[in-house]
DNA sequence: GCGACAG
DNA sequence: ATCTTGTCGC
């Protein structure tokens, strides 16, 4: 039911064209359990530096009886066909982040992924296009900005939040996940409105800057990575 | 043309 | 993303 263009372009047109498609395509209104249990959160991994290019994509399913105990994780590992290209992220990292969710046991019924989602040049950031091509509730969790500014003043406070615009538009909002660390950049990926992808983020800190979900992807795919490449090098020239 | 630029 | 020790703050 996927166009392959969505997954794997021709070149940078046709990845330019896959996005407009997909953002028309993305729900911006809220159509996800009132109180999702089942939570995922996604990250990838690159090489070391000077290394082959390779991408790992960790998933990592937690239930919200206990935050911090994956219920389970999965790898999915392999050579990029994209380079990285900023606002082409997706198409770099989505073939390994959607055969990592594949292999899940269960079926999350919301995902924070590593990105932005609507905030994006083109309205699909990696959260937006992995929660279309899924069908699934998505939220874009950045540790920076791609485009736009935040505007007006950002507290110094935990939970403190201010609008992030672009062109004169709200595209997303700028979350205080701690006292003092630099804001997280909040955005609607699928079927989640932006109210409710804060809430759902805040409700999943655990006292660090990242979400639990996303977090421990984060962590877990680092892990992969250091392991892989440590037995690689030991192997006989 | 110049600067900006998720991971 | 990755490299990488010490150091600052709660």
């Amino acid at each position: 039911m996927t166009p392959e263009e969505w997954i794997r372009p021709a070149g940078l047109e046709a990845a330019r064209a896959a996005q407009r498609e997909i953002a028309a395509r993305a729900e911006v209104q809220d159509r996800l359990p009132p109180a999702p249990a089942l939570v995922a959160g996604v990250d990838c991994a690159g090489a070391a530096r000077g290394g082959p290019d390779r991408v790992r994509a960790m998933a990592v399913l937690l239930g919200i009886a206990a935050p911090s105990q994956p219920r389970a994780t999965s790898l999915a590992e392999g050579v990029p066909r994209f380079p990285y290209i900023p606002g082409f992220l997706g198409f770099r990292e989505i073939p390994f982040v959607l055969e990592a969710v594949a292999k899940l046991p269960e079926r999350p019924e919301l995902i924070l992924v590593d990105g932005h989602g609507t905030s994006h040049p083109r309205g699909c950031g990696i959260a937006t296009h992995l929660g279309v091509v899924l069908d699934l509730p998505t939220v874009g969790v950045a540790k920076s900005i791609l485009v736009g500014r935040v505007a007006g003043e950002l507290g110094m406070e935990a939970g403190s939040t201010a609008p992030l615009v672009w062109k004169g538009r709200r595209i997303g909002t700028a979350l205080r996940s701690r006292r003092g660390v630099q804001p997280l950049f909040i955005s609607t990926g699928h079927r989640v409105s932006l109210e409710t992808a804060v809430a759902r983020v805040t409700e999943w800190l655990a006292g660090y800057r990242l979400p639990e979900p996303t977090r421990l992807a984060d962590k877990l795919a680092g892990q992969a990575r250091r392991a892989i490449e440590r037995q690689a090098s030991l192997l006989p020239e």
